[in-house]
DNA sequence: ATTATCTATAGATCTATAGATAATGC
DNA sequence: ATTATCTATAGATCTATAGATAATGC
């Protein structure tokens, strides 16, 4: 039955990992304790073991759920160096990211159930949206220290409000309009200093989304 | 014990209030029926005389949200029809709405929550957030027919992410800058045409918020 | 000796149903 | 006779704890 030290640490990693996943895919209160440790391979029993409350797994799982997130902005970066934030709100604005809220952002997943969360969850979620707020400062050349810019912030909200709208809603037509509309949105905001009308970049959004 | 059909009724609708309201407070899963038909002054048991099931009041508890959300917009419109936008950011954007869950926006506050539902749930969301996008179309002099505008869904959509994100977060300082960069945003898109650089507009943001 | 995991269970709560009660409405 | 509401309860599930088991680690 007991396995050792490292075996133990590893299962540990699998339940965050586990309920980084479930609770994006269900909510916080959409999932319990047998749920979380069956999709670790474990049973019920183990859990207390490993953690001390429900919500101690939800700050963790929330933590690890941003960081994963985080991870995957940089590499998409990564790939376009010349276009980083062309780059992220072309997969972040997508129909794939729309369709896979257990791996999608866990703002969008979570957002709302984070605002009744405690202050714990909401440090992990603010360390996270932190992380996403420099990234775009600085790929508008906008980081001033370690304080994010304005226009990131209305850029990550822009992000934020339409992939959660575009799950609220049943008509996929609507859905990807708001997708789209938002890379539109953005990306006009982006080049601002010199934008000219709202119906420019179309084609831009189009190729990107 | 047994009302008439009049006190029925207004009972029935008690419930639909209290539950969307507690359903924003607390979430589709924080609140059970024994707390949802307390706070309308009855008992559990008389729950399914008057619903098929807790999903169906949560269909016509969103949709009552809903409604009510489209009529404060139109109120705070027309409070100051010259600026019906400037008066909707005003309020929507303000640490007041962000701190009231309860009689705030059902998409910031259940938003997440939405994308797990039924369609039935969905369906309740995607009515009022047409009708949201109708407002801010025809406000914009860009509505086509009922075809809501690319303008008005990246409007909604950094309204949206701006509250959820603000209400994810402990700081109160990054809240309320993610509130005012997104009202900063919003209204440099809507004087768009000339827009020149993110810098202007800020005293109208301060003024407003 | 310690401990990671297991089985089992306590006690609370959840959705939904059943049957009693008492007022309505025909 | 019908029915809106009540009390009571079934059966499931939830978080958390207790005690047994068996392998680890000293």
């Amino acid at each position: 039955m007991r396995v050792n030290r490292i075996q133990a640490a590893e299962n540990r990693e699998t339940v965050i990992n586990v309920a980084s996943r479930l609770f994006r895919e269900r909510g916080f209160d959409g999932i319990g304790l047998k749920g979380l440790m069956e999709g670790a391979g474990l049973t019920q029993g183990a859990f207390y073991k490993q953690f001390t409350s429900k919500e101690d797994l939800a700050v963790r799982a929330s933590r690890r759920a941003l960081e994963s997130a985080s991870r995957r902005w940089s590499a998409a970066a990564e790939e376009n160096p010349e276009d980083p934030i062309g780059a992220v709100i072309a997969f972040y604005l997508s129909t794939e990211h729309r369709d896979e809220k257990m791996d999608g952002c866990p703002v969008v997943a979570l957002g709302s159930d984070a605002a009744r969360q405690s202050s714990d969850v909401k440090a992990s979620f603010e360390t996270g949206i932190r992380e996403y707020l420099k990234m775009l400062s600085r790929w508008l050349g906008e980081l001033d220290g370690d304080e994010p810019s304005s226009r990131a912030m209305a850029i990550l909200s822009t992000m934020v409000g339409a992939v959660v709208l575009s799950r609220a809603v049943n008509d996929e037509r609507l859905s990807k309009q708001l997708l789209q509309a938002a890379a539109k949105g953005v990306l006009m905001g982006v080049s601002a200093g010199n934008v000219q009308h709202a119906s420019s970049d179309e084609s831009i959004v189009e190729a990107k989304c």
